[in-house]
DNA sequence: TTATCATAGGTCAAAGAAAGTCAAAGTCAA
DNA sequence: TTGACTTTGACTTTCTTTGACCTATGATAA
């Protein structure tokens, strides 16, 4: 049995009880008998944000290692919304994916502005005719941006 | 736990009931059981100017540390911002303007990166000639929209 | 009034405490 | 036997703690 599989094994259990946990990276490394650095290798090979999590760390005296477990349904949900987007959108549609979005807890109100506001007819003062397809690029780039925040 | 951080809790705490506090450093180093420079390294860490702080003191005989919290609202510093944008902006402006509102505490980081990305040159696919102002007009609308929010 | 002293706070660099990086060496399955 | 994944450890970077020495201010003695 591989000594990461077991440490992995740990931090995960620790999830449980919360969505984000603090480690001592060398404590960790003691109770496992292993080089500090093993601890590193974990996160970075079994605690990617692609995989989920979110890591920070701060070094120093108290220094800690902070691992979030990101949330994966956010992402997905806004990747598919993103991909169902064709090149152009119009305000109205915008708007529906805006308030679906909020009604699923998925972007904040702040967010909600910042699209709504940011993809606007009288805020894209271009042409009529290139008016849906710069909306549609600036929205699904915007979206693109809140994707596996945090 | 960092001595640290429990001395900028300390003090933390002290304002709230006011705006300025004022400290003894040996006293307080005293009751922390620390080196008087500690209260240094805490105050020059954890309350910088940056941080919404303003730090005066006197030695001597009846010397003291001031503390106060500078309001610089975001409001105040976004409206100011807003009214400083002509309506033509680039893609580098937008860029340092961000980055300020970043280093003050303004704005999230998710905020910044919708900021940057409705913004950016790769998204704004229209006529080189409308480009700085639409994103002028962009920029000014998703900062309004920033503006007293909560 | 001036010199001196005691009382504060300020500075800076060294030592200490954690975490990060990277590459060499080891393991193991295909 | 090769290539991907793991383990290990030397070296680096960042943040905190500590202490020796410096400077400013008010009080007091000459």
């Amino acid at each position: 049995m591989r000594i990461s599989d077991v440490i992995e094994e740990f931090i995960k259990e620790m999830f449980s009880e919360e969505d984000s946990i603090e480690i001592q990276r060398n404590d960790l490394a003691q109770y496992f008998n292993c080089v500090p650095s093993q601890i590193n290798y974990v996160i970075s090979t079994r605690f990617k944000p692609s995989q989920g999590y979110y890591v920070e760390s701060k070094r120093g005296g108290g220094g800690h290692i902070k691992i979030t477990k990101i949330n994966v349904t956010k992402s997905n949900y806004l990747m598919h919304a993103i991909s169902s987007i064709g090149h152009k959108i119009t305000a109205q549609e915008v708007d529906i994916f805006i308030s679906n979005f909020l009604s699923e807890g998925i972007i904040s109100k702040t967010e909600a502005k910042l699209l709504k506001v940011a993809t606007s007819d009288n805020v894209l003062i271009v042409p009529q005719n290139l008016k849906d397809s710069l909306r549609a690029n600036i929205f699904k780039n915007m979206l693109i941006n809140l994707v596996e925040d945090e």
